[in-house]
DNA sequence: ATGGCAATTGAAAACGCTTTTCAATTTCAG
DNA sequence: CTGAAATTGAAAAGCGTTTTCAATTGCCAT
């Protein structure tokens, strides 16, 4: 989807919530649909104050606040102490994160086998699950070979 | 293993690292070993207040900090947002951890499957992986049928 | 035993991330 | 346009955790 797709489904919701619409709030959606994902707040918060440099850090609190629950974005918890956020695709599936230690990139994966597993499992000790959070940690292939680029992240959700 | 084996192994690490043995750290290692896990800091310096009402929140910590790098506790980050220690056992193999959100119960399993699968899911995407974290949440057995108890945690790690 | 010195302690302050408060500004329905 | 209600930025507060610091304690060498 879109940049333009999801603005206009961001400006929806505000007005299905009786919410205003303004100049802030547009751009920190705007910049944060536009980056690649798992932006931390302070990652989100320099990158709009490059657009506007008026916007204050509670602002880009709230409006992230505020995607998410317009299930527009998503919050990450991974083991680095701060919320990542990246925004969710309409038709999105549930996917999990591989996360490399030495350069900090994240790969997304959805595994069937794994939503299995975990309804399995769930099962087996007399739950029934609503959700579940995997995250592997480990080396890349970049570098393990020394390789010097250090990509934040990958885009695609690899079907595994 | 016994609350006083496992205080042998902590004054014995103690020793290795010429650090001073003192009451406070006893007293907080005592409570911890036989308190059942997953304890939160907060609860951990509630119990040992009953039993030596003069330890501070700090020494709790830092207690906590030392058992973990002697192997005699491990730290776990739930959604909850605050950190959670279990004893470890000295022969422990990986287990993961399944939570009621409605009780806060926590089952502990674990699942060759599932360590073969993460391998697997890491090679594929050309990984090579250390350590991963999986939680499973959902409504356990007992919460459903409307019984009352509440067990805040159960000890032995099931074999899935 | 005892002295002495480094390790340890509790209380309070600092920390890092996040939320809330509040007065000033802005949006937008009428 | 107007005015009520929402929004904003800055600063303060919150929350879990760590650090600071002066006072206390453990323990090795005597």
């Amino acid at each position: 989807m879109s940049v333009r797709a999801r603005m206009r489904r961001f400006e929806q919701a505000l007005r299905e919530r009786g919410l205003k619409s303004t100049a802030q709030r547009d751009d920190i959606a705007r910049v944060f649909f536009g980056a690649e994902g798992h932006l931390s707040v302070e990652e989100l918060y320099a990158a709009v104050k490059r657009v506007n440099p008026r916007v204050g850090y509670a602002t880009v609190y709230r409006t992230l606040k505020l995607l998410k629950e317009c299930g527009l974005a998503a919050e990450r918890h991974f083991d680095d102490g701060q919320a990542r956020y990246e925004p969710v695709e309409d038709d999105q599936q549930h996917h999990d994160h591989i996360i490399c230690e030495r350069c900090g990139k994240i790969v997304e994966f959805a595994s069937e086998e794994l939503e299995r597993l975990q309804e399995r499992i769930g099962r087996f000790l007399g739950f029934v699950v609503g959700r579940h959070r995997m995250e592997l940690y480990g080396i890349c292939a970049e570098c393990r070979e020394g390789r010097r680029r250090r990509p934040r992240s990958e885009h695609s959700i690899h079907r595994v």
